[in-house]
DNA sequence: ACAAAATGTCAGCGTACGGCGACAATCATA
DNA sequence: TATGATTGTCGCCGTACGCTGACATTTTGT
């Protein structure tokens, strides 16, 4: 049961989800990871300036799993993208 | 190919592996994650205390995707950890 | 060998983060 | 309805983050 990760609201909500469902309070939770209970009701409610650290540690605390992986070949853009500026960059080099 | 980030430095090796397997310089990738060059140097080098915002750019100016997946069963000690919390808290309600 | 490119590191600046205590507001339950 | 639990929000404080410019060091390419 993964869920895609694209936006800090996404995560914020999979964390607050996760906690409900494993009947966690704000401050319990903030108890286990490490980080106050203010924390972690800014960081449900969709704060994008968290402290990354701060983050793994409420993850590792519900038993969350990250997973990082490429995507290309889903994307259009991003590939055309890059050839252009590395086109530009030898172009500039070879000049 | 996907990998577990359980870790600061995992994310930052990735991240730096991936970059140079784009061929993409710091600057080339700060300026497509709208950060500062400096950032996407320290960022590689570890650093814990990165915002979250900062991050999920950069991850998404190299194309890759974040997942969060559930681990229970693959823990042995949080599952009876919560349990002994919930139990206590229950215990509290009763009486 | 040398020059250009890339990366590491430093310092200054302004903003704001995280922890804390506290209180308001909301929710859950008896 | 009343009460306790939980969550939202505020303000203070000390620390430090991200940006910038700059320079040192390392790597890459010829």
């Amino acid at each position: 049961m993964a869920t895609s990760i694209t936006s800090i609201r996404d995560l914020a909500a999979s964390v607050r989800g996760r906690r409900r469902s494993l009947g966690l309070s704000q401050a319990q939770l903030a108890g286990r990871a490490h980080v106050s209970r203010q924390w972690v009701g800014q960081f449900e409610a969709g704060r994008p300036t968290a402290e990354l650290r701060l983050v793994l540690q409420v993850l590792e605390a519900l038993d969350l799993r990250l997973t990082l992986d490429e995507r290309d070949g889903d994307r259009r853009e991003p590939s055309s993208a890059i050839d252009l500026d590395a086109l530009l960059d030898e172009h500039r080099r070879e000049r």
